[in-house]
DNA sequence: TTAAGTGCAAATTATTTGCAGTAAG
DNA sequence: CTTACTGCAAATAATTTGCACTTAA
């Protein structure tokens, strides 16, 4: 439950009904090309393509998460004000968030156990449920 | 366990050992002034001032906003990459997000009971946790 | 061939900061 | 008096957008 059920870039490209461009690939590649969940930010993105073999352009990163992100390929976090960090793992689970060193990472989700979620008031709807930990180093 | 336990604004900042300005009387008036926990932007704040006897800049309320938070007055909400909100609440509780409106608000409380909540990596410690129930109109 | 995608630079938005003036203790 | 606070305008930081160019289908 814990593997991206993909066979390649193109195939979770497709999977979302998006045109495989090759700046698009690049950035898959770097996101799920190894079958491990990550975390990351559009600059951070940015810098693991400006190391690779495809360059790809700091504004077509930002707008390459928004778009994976609105076709349900990640999951965009929200722990930061300024940052944004987006997720490869789109199921709802808890993250902790390192205040100092501001990374984002996997919380163990077995022990988590949300008993009586509030239900969603007349009208509504629950779209998702963010669970951050917010870490300080001892 | 639900109401704010000081008497004035005053005594608001005072609980925290802030210097009772004119502005900060102001601003602290409309946040705690009738008893009632609310959630506040920087800008929804800055309007409620441009309407009230004391005018305050923005400048001035960003700065304030954040003085309370690192005094504990205060307790900063991330829901939303761009706007910061502030909750007069600060106890660990749970929030709806209306998507659409960007209207943040508590989620009924009593229900949600986290059990096992992922023990702190070695070398930290939980700072706060942030839970945010995200809705969307339907 | 043609609509969608890309890259640059300029624009936007939320927030912070420098600094001269103002007020609290 | 003296140091902290305030307000303005300018600076910053993350992200978005306009538009000419490129590319996938």
């Amino acid at each position: 439950m814990d593997r991206i059920d993909h066979k390649n870039e193109a195939g979770w490209l497709a999977s979302a009904g998006l045109r495989p461009t090759r700046q698009r690939l690049a950035l898959a590649q770097l996101l799920v090309g190894d079958g491990q969940h990550r975390h990351v930010t559009a600059e951070s993105l940015y810098e693991a393509s400006r190391d690779s073999a495809e360059r790809v352009s700091l504004a077509t990163v930002y707008n390459t998460l928004r778009v994976f992100s609105e076709a349900g390929l990640l999951r965009e976090i929200t722990v930061n004000g300024a940052r944004s960090y987006f997720d490869t793992n789109v199921s709802n689970h808890p993250h902790f968030f390192w205040e100092d060193s501001e990374e984002l990472m996997d919380a163990p989700a077995e022990d988590l156990k949300i008993a009586g979620l509030p239900k969603a008031p007349e009208g509504a709807e629950i779209s998702k449920v963010d669970v951050v930990i917010r870490l300080r180093r001892t």
